[in-house]
DNA sequence: CTATATTTGTGCTGTATAACATAGTTATAT
DNA sequence: ATATAACTATGTTATACAGCACAAATATAG
């Protein structure tokens, strides 16, 4: 893995949420243990079963995180975003990561030992208290997502899955084209359905003018009606 | 609701977890500002979209965590035993809460103002760490179950969760009646099935010599073929 | 630049499970 | 004690969705 001497980023600029949290010294503890590290596409950043032992911060680029389930079949638990925190859940659990983590795109991740995370956090407890918030936020959208994954029908989970990346990757300059382009596999795996499903239900939604569809862009019409899919179930 | 006073029950023996972590003066301030609270047999405890207010703690009964889905349908999130915690996530999210607790059976629960429990995190690391640390774990549980629900048939989900009943309340002294009498529908909610299903599946089970029935009695036979069909999903 | 692999798109078939119906049984209330 | 409501049980039907097959379109590699 590459250290934060290869990458020329200003990788405190990403840290911004728990930067602020932190009094100088802490910063300093924080900046002398930091790494830089980039993934190519689809490179592996952790694996179900690892021990964990960062704290990450995805600086760059896309992540998914996944997991595996009956027969092989996978599952993609949640995306993040730039400047998200993600890997810490284990570590904190005491368990080996439960999940995988994988570049989508071209990554940039700032790596910190949970070792140094876990002494910041026993002396400030600002910090402490992000990490709470952070983890209370999570589980109440996973609350959320089971239900929706299990009671809502084929329709309604791949609406929620476009307005869930509507959300979190926005719209390009055009205020319509999706921000990501993921394979339907993926789509389906977010929407947990299959690869067929997906591509099905996605033509059948430009049939109705709900998107429009060139490759792989995804082109967002009529979000409104997305909302009322995704809610009826 | 009834206040401490009413009940003559010792309710810090309950609290071992974050009674061991505090310091002295710190029980005190606990001390003063807990209360014990009685609900009976299907009372709610709290309801979806309430001001999250109370750190509980289950002393006594069990207690049923659940959402409303789709079209009013609604599903048990998770079950507490005696001595866990709940109710603090959506008051640390700083969000309602998004589930409701009822009990189960006669149960009694101590409550702690979060606004107290709050101001232990702050000056107690450990207390931080306590809560961190559940959180994350219950975020993992949360992460198996959305696979476990989605992608395991009905088979699957009903040796789950009957394995996840004789894990949490266990075994009546005869070494296999489950130490919990639950409507068949409770057992669907927490399975993602329909009522119907839930009863057809048991008594397919009972065919298959793994359990036997009387009423509400589930009488486990063979809990390793409980654990082979969980697992194949 | 071609060859090969992967992804996408559609149609068809099978099946798990929801939905409904109905009856018997057990709780709950008055 | 009796009436009413809620739960349990089982059979039947309907349907959403997975699974498979195959062709076309793209992407990737040598």
């Amino acid at each position: 893995m590459a250290k934060k001497q290869d990458y020329n980023i200003d990788f405190t600029a990403g840290l911004t949420d728990i930067w602020r949290i932190l009094k100088d010294n802490e910063r300093e503890i924080l900046k002398n243990h930091a790494s830089v590290h980039h993934f190519k596409k689809n490179q592996m950043i952790y694996c179900e079963g690892d021990q964990p032992q960062y704290l990450m911060c995805l600086l760059k680029g896309k992540v998914k995180i996944f997991k595996e389930g009956v027969g092989g079949r996978y599952q993609i638990i949640r995306m993040i975003k730039t400047v998200q925190y993600f890997g810490y859940r284990a570590y904190f659990a005491e368990e080996k990561y439960l999940t995988g983590a994988s570049a989508f795109e071209s990554t940039i991740v700032c790596m910190i030992p949970m070792r140094i995370v876990s002494e910041l956090v026993r002396i400030n407890s600002d910090l402490a208290f992000f990490f709470i918030k952070q983890l209370s936020v999570d589980l109440g959208i996973a609350d959320e997502r089971t239900v929706n994954l299990t009671q809502k029908h084929v329709r309604g989970r791949l609406a929620e899955a476009l307005l869930f990346l509507i959300d979190s990757y926005g719209l390009e300059e055009d205020g319509a084209t999706l921000n990501i382009y993921l394979a339907r596999e993926d789509l389906a795996s977010l929407s947990n359905m299959t690869t067929s499903n997906a591509i099905r239900t996605l033509s059948i939604f430009v049939s109705e003018k709900i998107i429009t569809l060139d490759g792989r862009k995804i082109k967002i019409i009529d979000e409104e009606k997305l909302r009322k899919i995704s809610k009826l179930g």
